[in-house]
DNA sequence: AACTATACGGAAAGCTATTCCGGTTAAGCA
DNA sequence: TGCTTAACCGGAATAGCTTTCCGTATAGTT
């Protein structure tokens, strides 16, 4: 992530600006949990018990901070995959696949709007799912068109946004409601007669 | 839209006010197709040509604006039910309809991100959306439910908000894809085997 | 122990949304 | 017409956030 250009030599990170980082890091996930990724940027610093100055320093973008508190659990959604891959059928693999996928989004308050933001700043967001995500899905994907069993005019990238857009919540209803619509769009994506 | 021609005991509005509410009204439609329902509240009185006092005025809640500049193609979309249902068999006219429904949404920038706001200001703009095209969407729904072509646990409702969800506008993505999605989610509600 | 690149915290600046109010004007009436 | 008054207007003031800036503090190095 740094480089070293200069013949200087490049110092290491100060211990207690990673600290800093672990506790932004951690109270981010704390209160993007409770309270949206949208939320003040003042009520994660407190929680962290550091200064705004000191979140901006390490996160410039809010995006970065998203992104870093959920590149773990995008990377093991990513490698559920090939598991999944292994032990079922074509059209089997891909639907716990997209299960496990729309429970994810489910779960993370307003990280699919977040994801459609227009905010240049989330573009990195959009990529980061499109680059670890899209690929896992896409090989799950072409199985089942292969064996005929999934409708071949939609691409790993559809899905990947279409289910991010389905599971946006609704004000007035419960998260079952999203897997139950995602639940429909996969039906859709069956071949039919 | 207006215009009370029995002049009772209260005063009548005034002539100038009429004036800057249809440039508001006229200012908005604009704007909320430009750069969606979120512009700054700026860009809409500059436009009509007055303070931002006269818009908080005559509309205290965004929703007010937003729900005013609608109601007409709210209303154009579900009127237009009755003559589907007559036109066509159950599932045909339920497609339709559906496919009306989305070209409206679809060509509202920022609209369907509206619906979903947790603003508790926009409750009211939910309410009109189910108030007035519930109940053409459900009379449809259990016609083409009844006939057996269509899943029954699916509500009008629920196909309202999805619908909806999917029709948010995704940056790099053309309109032409909400459509294919929700195309997708329609198959997905048939029946099959 | 001294030195300095890093990092810290919070004040300041910049944006928008929303409220408030002194001045203005259209409507009603003689 | 001209007067009275309630309705209305514009924009300044207020408020809540995000993001930048910078003087101070300190970890790591020598």
């Amino acid at each position: 992530m740094q480089e070293n250009p200069s013949p200087a030599a490049p110092r290491r990170r100060r211990a207690d600006a990673q600290r800093n980082i672990d506790a932004l890091l951690e109270a981010a996930k704390t209160v993007f949990a409770g309270s949206g990724v949208d939320a003040p940027a003042k009520e994660i610093t407190d929680l962290a018990g550091v200064g705004v100055g000191t979140l901006y320093r390490h996160f410039p973008q809010r995006s970065d901070l998203v992104t870093a508190v959920l590149r773990r659990e995008i990377d093991a959604c990513a490698e559920a995959a090939p598991a999944l891959s292994a032990a079922h059928g074509p059209d089997e693999a891909l639907t716990k696949w997209l299960d496990r996928y729309t429970e994810f989004l489910a779960t993370k308050h307003g990280l699919a709007s977040a994801l459609h933001s227009d905010d240049p700043a989330f573009e990195a967001l959009r990529g980061s799912f499109l680059t670890q995500l899209g690929p896992a899905l896409a090989a799950l994907l072409d199985t089942a068109q292969a064996a005929g069993e999934i409708r071949p005019d939609v691409s790993a990238k559809d899905l990947l946004y279409a289910i991010a857009l389905l599971c946006q919540p609704v004000p007035g209803e419960e998260p079952a409601y999203n897997l139950r619509m995602v639940a429909v769009l996969i039906d859709g994506l069956r071949y039919r007669t």
